[in-house]
DNA sequence: CCTTGACCTTGACGCTGCGTCAACTTCTAC
DNA sequence: GTAGAAGTTGACGCAGCGTCAAGGTCAAGG
């Protein structure tokens, strides 16, 4: 007793197109092919194409499944391994919901399209010749060791405070607020602080944190790509002028 | 000032090949074209990047992106849009992982890989009384007789197929399709033949398929527990007016 | 002047899982 | 015998680039 393939695909609630196509990748071979070049399918055949279907519908990919079907021992563990990632896709759209539900937010108070992830800049290992230069390469080793003990999570958190910090300093610009203000004072000391959080520079020695934050300052506004994280030179320039009043009160 | 295009994707974080994409797709062209062909970026192109780089983060398709950089308007109605996506995608996974799970289960207690029991609802020894109470207790005989005819292996592949009709029931009412869709219309069709395909409703009487179908829809909304196979009272009622629909142009 | 080597170009295939023609051949029914 | 349904094998399409391939351009050094 054998089908042919319209038969098959009405009662599995597929198509004959999908049948031809497991067909030719050798995932579902037909149990008999006419002298006609017709494909029939008996109910061996049924019932693998059942657990195709099933296992398709659990979101695996045409390999994954062939190998499921193959391997008759793991197959708990190769679906353990497609539920992790099936958490993980889900974790990520998650991110994403958030991030485009804040962006809402953003642009209806009345605010721009930012550029929020000029940070992938700090995607440090694109600055990892200049670093090894500057600063030698032990330094970046001990940087990359950092960053990658963050985990995605951490990192995740460590380009959110970034961004949120770029985004005040923009903000606190585009205001009018003079850079003596509290409001841009208060971010200042946001900054130094998260610079003291950045690993290489844990502690400055005495006496040098403050010539410390005002090079760094100049330099936000010496490099453009600095810059641009806080909203072109107007910007840096801002924010160096905010620091440098900071640096002269407090350190 | 410009910039090569090296230099832009490493600034921006992302690859040249990308930055060519996107010229030739319309999406974001360089400022500037060499003699020799080489394309050169300045800043204003810079931040048209930046955006959408953002967007694609926030999981925007590329189509999408060029719109909301060119319909400056309704960016938020745009964003709202795809959040919904957003999270109807997280939903399906969700329900993906749950369903793996319990496979995964059923794997580990010594079952085989079947579509099996999200259709307990099926195994009709459950509506024993009911059916006998409304058809007769012929009519719940000769149902038994064809369901236990169908041997295990029958059997799976019925769970099989109701499954799938089921599912592909509330993937159509959570897409948003009307129910007077072809994606709708069609699954209708799939239903009314699966219909058929049950016994003790072989080929209506002449004239009264139509009554019957029109009946039966109106029965998924009236009782809970075939509700819940179309995902409650919302899904019921969607498959309610599907087949009415169909009912009333094919019937 | 010539050679490296880095950087640029266009062109085109690859990947996922089929949907969707296109161009033909076969089977079924009247 | 002929129409119409159903079957066949190609082959393109889609999303978003990654990844060669083959070759031009340019700055630096011998």
């Amino acid at each position: 007793m054998d089908w042919s393939i319209q038969e098959v695909a009405k009662f599995a609630g597929t198509t004959s197109r999908t049948l031809r196509h497991y067909g030719t990748i050798g995932l579902l071979e037909p149990s008999r092919v006419g002298h006609n070049g017709y494909r029939y399918y008996d109910e061996e055949s049924l019932v693998r194409l059942q657990r195709i279907l099933l296992l398709r519908e659990l979101g695996l990919g045409l390999p994954a499944v062939a190998e499921v079907l193959e391997n008759q021992r793991d197959q708990a563990a190769a679906l353990r391994t497609h539920l992790a990632w099936l958490r993980q896709e889900q974790e990520r759209l998650a991110r994403q919901a958030r991030a485009v539900e804040s962006t809402i937010q953003q642009l209806e108070g009345g605010g721009q399209l930012m550029a929020q992830d000029m940070f992938d800049g700090f995607d440090h290992t694109q600055y990892k010749e200049e670093v090894e230069a500057r600063w030698g390469a032990k330094a970046y080793a001990d940087s990359d060791k950092w960053w990658r003990g963050l985990g995605t999570e951490g990192q995740q958190e460590w380009k959110g405070r970034v961004a949120r910090l770029m985004d005040d300093w923009r903000a606190a610009a585009a205001s009018g607020a003079s850079p003596e203000s509290d409001t841009a004072q208060t971010l200042a000391a946001r900054h130094v602080e998260w610079l003291g959080s950045i690993p290489g520079t844990p502690g400055y020695p005495e006496g040098t944190a403050k010539a410390y934050v005002l090079g760094l300052a100049d330099m936000y506004v010496a490099d453009e790509r600095f810059a641009a994280n806080y909203g072109g030179a107007d910007g840096a320039a801002y924010v160096r002028d905010a620091l440098h009043a900071y640096a002269e009160r407090e350190l």
